[in-house]
DNA sequence: TTTCTGACACTAG
DNA sequence: CCTAGTGCCAGAA
């Protein structure tokens, strides 16, 4: 394995540290900001090693979320300043497009 | 090896 | 506004 730079896994963790609170990111965005367009490797690799890094600040491109964590994710935003619209979040506001 | 499933996205109706 | 079909990558049986 070597190693031949940093594993999609590490970037993708390492992306979603880098969103600063009150912002979020959607699966795709975060998907080709490493350099991949599977958005479901996103959350697939934040349903593995998630639990280390705010994955709450990913969401889907239309600012909805899976059912299972809908409940949480829209709660934990919601309480960093996050605008939710109804169960959705509004990405034209909260959206982070790294910069 | 094949097949299914999943914290997704896009297009069409 | 909604549902249905298809494509993407990776892991499990």
């Amino acid at each position: 394995m070597a190693g031949a730079g940093p594993s999609l896994t590490e970037q993708v963790l390492a992306s979603v540290e880098r969103i600063p609170p009150g912002k979020v990111m959607s699966y795709s965005d975060v998907a080709e900001y490493v350099g991949s367009r599977a958005a479901r490797n996103v959350g697939r690799i934040l349903a593995t090693e998630g639990g280390s890094v705010p994955w709450h600040r990913v969401v889907r491109q239309d600012g909805s979320c899976a059912e299972h964590l809908r409940d949480e994710q829209l709660a934990r935003l919601r309480a960093e300043g996050v605008a939710i619209r109804g169960q959705r979040v509004d990405m034209a506001r909260a959206r982070w497009n790294g910069r």
